[in-house]
DNA sequence: AGCACGATTAACT
DNA sequence: GTTAATCGTGCTC
């Protein structure tokens, strides 16, 4: 039986819950009860004003203070004038950081995804920050808001435990302008592909 | 008030 | 491989 990640999931090193979050369920219950969900294979994690490839490093803004929160809220965050990338905040409060989810294999509520995408989404329905939060109609809403919450209608579950030789590790995505070493940090984590290529989710469509 | 830019994507050569 | 799309944000004037 799939469990709610807690606050204390959260609270703690951001390497670590973006390591863990692989393989974990990302659940969006729109109204009327359906559920749109996937599995998270692809995260990275952004640490504090002194990592100058996170948005904390000019300091905190009103686009990037859900960054400053509790762990476990949603720091979701507009770029490119079009896209929507939804991050979870982690460790101590008033400290910034947060997990960019980056990818997902999608478990339940693919018509609703496909509808939401549109065409290209049958290229990809949720490889990317910006299409998983197409997929699961993530905007602006989401900014803050807490996923630990029982009440939540955005949060994350249990899903399959991903073992260590299944996990890479590599430098963050889009960082060329960030000046070395954060450019090069290994703190991309992703389910490698030949074990995502076994993975057919258990959890139903 | 104006401006350069972005933790991206889709479409194209 | 390249590049246009598109606009909120934070900075400068």
């Amino acid at each position: 039986m799939p469990r709610r990640l807690t606050r204390r999931f959260f609270q703690r090193p951001t390497l670590s819950v973006a390591r863990d979050l692989l393989g974990a369920r990302l659940v969006r219950i729109e109204r009327g009860g359906s559920r749109t969900s996937g599995l998270i294979v692809e995260a990275e994690a952004y640490i504090g004003s002194d990592d100058l490839g996170c948005h904390a490093r000019a300091g905190r803004t009103a686009r990037n203070a859900s960054m400053w929160g509790p762990a476990g809220r949603a720091y979701v965050y507009f770029t490119y004038g079009m896209h929507w990338c939804l991050n979870v905040v982690t460790e101590d409060e008033g400290f910034p950081a947060a997990v960019l989810l980056r990818a997902l294999l999608p478990v339940e509520g693919q018509v609703a995804m496909r509808r939401r995408r549109g065409p290209a989404g049958n290229r990809d329905l949720t490889g990317g920050p910006a299409r998983l939060c197409q997929a699961l109609g993530i905007e602006r809403g989401f900014d803050g808001q807490d996923l630990c919450s029982p009440n939540a209608t955005l949060f994350l579950e249990t899903g399959i435990t991903i073992p260590e030789p299944d996990v890479s590790k590599g430098p963050r995505v889009g960082l060329n302008k960030v000046p070395e070493p954060w450019r090069s940090l290994p703190w991309r984590f992703l389910i490698r592909p030949s074990a995502l290529a076994s993975l057919r989710p258990a959890g139903g469509a």
